[in-house]
DNA sequence: TATTGATTGTTTTTT
DNA sequence: ACAATCAATA
């Protein structure tokens, strides 16, 4: 009898989901069922330790992994798995304050997301006057905000430095953005994780209850957690930590966010008595694949030393695509997609990956000319949209008519007379009365300046949050919205319009008013216990930590994104663009050196770089430009490029290339952690010559570049050169190992590096290293 | 109050 | 290069 539970896992696997008590870190490199042991985990200890279920909580960061975890352990344990506790941190942390009704918010708080935030720490900027001198930007006030957050300190513990002068005024301007969001009586983002934490942190009783509501708790993607998350999740656990956390360090890619690796690092110093498991079996990627990532991520100064394995054996080698510039790159790039797609690979099972987002642009292009179908994969966009969170803010205003941010950002919309002035005195008779605005609606007549235009259409604003307010609050989600969109007359504005992009705002209307209504479908009849606040708040809360995690892939198209975009998917075929010293390790110009704290820096991009990757299946392509479009110091330009660094820790073997360079074979280089080399970040662009991956034979759909045997550059001798590459001339019909056949059109003198001008017969005239050719 | 030209700042962005 | 945001106009 097989048993859809124990069996089918390695012995690893077996061994973290059947470890009993303690904790447990389980590092799980890329590819090696990490959500299988979480999963598996999770229904043993349902089915066979008759732990309850709601007694289990299990934290994710997105709502595609909770709803992932959801449905997988649906299968396994069936209705059961609907008292689980599966919520991301942040959905979670909103569940604990609304139950709570912690930190003085009501019961239906809004949550302001990362653009009401900023909105916020302006509109609080600007209240507090600053001098030119003393001024900052809302940006770096709310990044440092949030990163107090993410170390759970409020306003009044904030410490900055002496000379800190920028600081300084970010720690005033949170004391305001803390009361902002208290008047509004809403939490954003990082409140959702402090406030409970700090609740837990002062009430023992508080304590006590929810850590002995908790017999276990599961962490995910556990290197990406800020140590408030740590904390909270610490605190959760109480005396006895049956706490399995899963991760990998090596795919920590957000420590910019304040996501600390120190973790996972550090987590059996925190628990002396954890027990560790490795999970390096891969289950996805060919082998030349995997040993592609191990190189790059070895060099890494701060991980757990791990090597992914595989027991498949085979698999196509790399390639590297090496373009003249961007538009050439995209358009190699196209090609090779084409060329894997005549080898039966789908346009679906492919994926292009860029570091910045700029980079799209050429790549698009060139994929659109040769008629790829492509999608640009965005981490948000369909809840982003104006117009959609213009109906959510009359939404929250209807709950919570207090929230001055929302009630700001719908005044005027759509448009009715009342513009910057008169919104400006608003505030300032609100502010001096301490009224939110809503409130200060209700004595117009005392707001000074107003002209009677202003103060009828303000007196009917008031009327209609008021009437929605009243009526709207309890009601479900869709009739709610389609109140909104009736009576706001948003639709009706936009129908006049009669633009296309309205046309396109009124189809995100409707589709927004149906996904509320499949929300209220999805409910169950009675609301369950552990709901306590209505559908439409919880539907608007829905949507606040929604991103559009559960976007529909769309089928038949490549996919291009970001690197970051791209963790926890995986492709047939990968294509990493721009293989750059600047661009993949990423560096502003003017901190080109990499030092010191920068070196942690430099990790995160080995990571970054290694995490893409690991996204491969069975085919692995790597592309850069020699020269590129950029807009450093002095406006933009072309300038001439350097390969990556991380391609110098490829074997080139990998790209079945015969045999090792002896140029690059041990590396010399920095000394820092012993086993963290710093690789060399001066590559030859000559090295890369002959790499490039080109007409594919009809066997396999990536050619294996050939490299002709490699001579360094100082003792580089006309002699050594075969004959026939000496003397060619207009007219010879000559074979690249890479671009194939082609006919010469012009040549210098000869040279160690004459290049020639050569018509080839799939790829169009290009101007090549004529040591690199042979005659047909 | 909406519309234009100047100005600015350009990594990544799970929630 | 380019978009998004901002200050000055119609």
């Amino acid at each position: 009898m097989s048993d859809p539970i124990l069996d089918n896992l390695n012995d690893t696997q077996r061994e973290a989901v059947m470890h009993r008590e303690g904790p447990l870190l389980v590092l799980a490199g890329a590819g090696s069922g990490k959500t299988r042991v979480l999963v598996h985990r999770v229904a043993h200890l349902v089915r066979d330790q008759g732990v309850p279920p709601w007694r289990i909580l299990c934290v994710t960061f997105t709502n595609k992994a909770a709803g992932e975890m959801r449905e997988r352990l649906h299968l396994l344990l069936g209705p059961l798995a609907s008292d689980l506790w599966v919520f991301t941190f942040h959905a979670f942390g909103a569940r604990f304050l609304r139950i709570e009704a912690g930190a003085g918010l009501p019961v239906a708080f809004p949550i302001y997301d990362a653009d009401d935030q900023l909105r916020l720490a302006k509109s609080v900027l600007a209240e507090m006057g600053l001098a030119e001198d003393e001024a900052i930007t809302p940006r770096a006030a709310l990044s440092r905000i949030d990163r107090w957050k993410n170390d759970a300190l409020l306003p009044e513990e904030v410490r900055v430095g002496e000379h800190d002068e920028e600081g300084q005024v970010a720690t005033a301007a949170y004391a305001r953005y803390q009361s902002a969001l208290a008047r509004a009586g809403a939490a954003d983002f990082g409140d959702l994780v402090m406030y409970p934490l700090r609740l837990l942190e002062k009430d023992e009783r508080l304590r006590d209850r929810w850590s002995d509501r908790f017999a276990h708790i599961l962490v995910d993607e556990f290197q990406d957690t800020n140590p408030a998350q740590y904390r909270l999740v610490r605190l959760l656990c109480g005396p006895v930590p049956n706490l399995c956390v899963v991760g990998d360090d090596d795919q920590a890619i957000y420590r910019w966010r304040g996501a600390d690796v120190a973790n996972i690092l550090g987590f059996d110093r925190d628990y002396r008595d954890a027990r560790i498991v490795k999970l390096e079996q891969n289950y996805r990627s060919s082998r030349p694949i995997l040993d592609a990532a191990n190189a790059v991520i070895s060099r890494a100064q701060w991980r757990r030393p791990k090597r992914l394995w595989t027991e498949r054996d085979g698999g196509v080698p790399l390639a590297l695509l090496v373009a003249q510039d961007e538009h050439e790159e995209g358009e190699l790039i196209a090609r090779a997609a084409k060329t894997a797609r005549a080898q039966g690979i789908r346009w679906e099972e492919i994926a292009v990956l860029y570091r910045t987002n700029a980079q799209s642009r050429p790549l698009e292009a060139a994929l659109r000319e040769q008629g790829i179908p492509y999608v640009v994969v965005r981490g948000t966009s369909f809840y982003e949209r104006a117009e959609v969170k213009d109906v959510a803010a009359y939404l929250r205003l209807a709950l919570a008519p207090r929230s001055d941010l929302d009630l700001l950002r719908v005044v005027n919309r759509p448009p009715r007379g009342v513009g910057e002035k008169s919104v400006a005195r608003l505030k300032a008779f609100a502010l001096q009365r301490e009224l939110s605005l809503f409130d200060a609606l209700a004595e117009l007549h005392r707001v000074a300046d107003l002209t009677p235009k202003v103060t009828r259409a303000l007196a009917q604003f008031r009327e209609l949050i008021a009437d929605l307010h009243a009526r709207v609050a309890n009601l479900e989600a869709g009739i709610a919205v389609q109140e909104v969109l009736e009576n706001s007359q948003l639709l009706e504005r936009l129908k006049l319009e009669g633009t296309d992009e309205s046309v396109d705002r009124i189809e995100n209307l409707m589709q927004f008013l149906a996904a509320a209504r499949e929300f209220d479908e999805a409910q169950p009849r009675s609301p369950s216990r552990r709901d306590p606040e209505p559908p439409l708040a919880r539907f608007l809360e829905r949507i606040a930590l929604l991103g559009e995690a559960d976007a529909p892939t769309p089928e038949g198209r490549v996919a291009l994104m970001t690197l970051h975009c791209a963790k926890g998917l995986e492709f047939e075929m990968v294509v990493i663009s721009g293989l750059e010293e600047g661009i993949l390790p990423y560096s502003r110009p003017w901190e080109r050196e990499w030092q010191d704290e920068t070196r942690a820096q430099l990790d995160e991009e080995r990571r970054l770089c290694y995490v893409g990757m690991t996204r491969a299946k069975r085919a692995l392509t790597l592309s850069l430009a020699r020269r590129r479009m950029t807009y450093r110091d002095s406006g933009a330009g072309y300038r001439p490029q350097r390969p990556s660094r991380f391609l110098g820790d490829l074997p080139p073997e990998l790209f079945g290339l015969p045999g090792a360079r002896e140029t690059r074979a041990a590396p010399p280089r920095l000394h820092r952690h012993p086993g963290a080399v710093e690789s060399d970040p001066i590559i030859e662009l000559d090295e890369l010559d002959g790499w490039h991956a080109g007409r594919p034979p009809s066997s396999s759909f990536t050619v294996p570049p050939r490299r002709p045997p490699k001579q360094d550059a100082s003792d580089l001798d006309l002699d050594q050169r075969p004959p026939e590459e000496k003397r060619l001339k207009p007219g010879d019909r000559v074979l690249h190992a890479s671009l194939g056949e082609g006919t010469v059109t012009s040549c210098d003198s000869a040279g160690p590096d004459t290049k020639v001008s050569v018509a080839f017969h799939d790829w169009g005239e290009k101007r090549v290293l004529a040591r690199f050719l042979r005659k047909a």
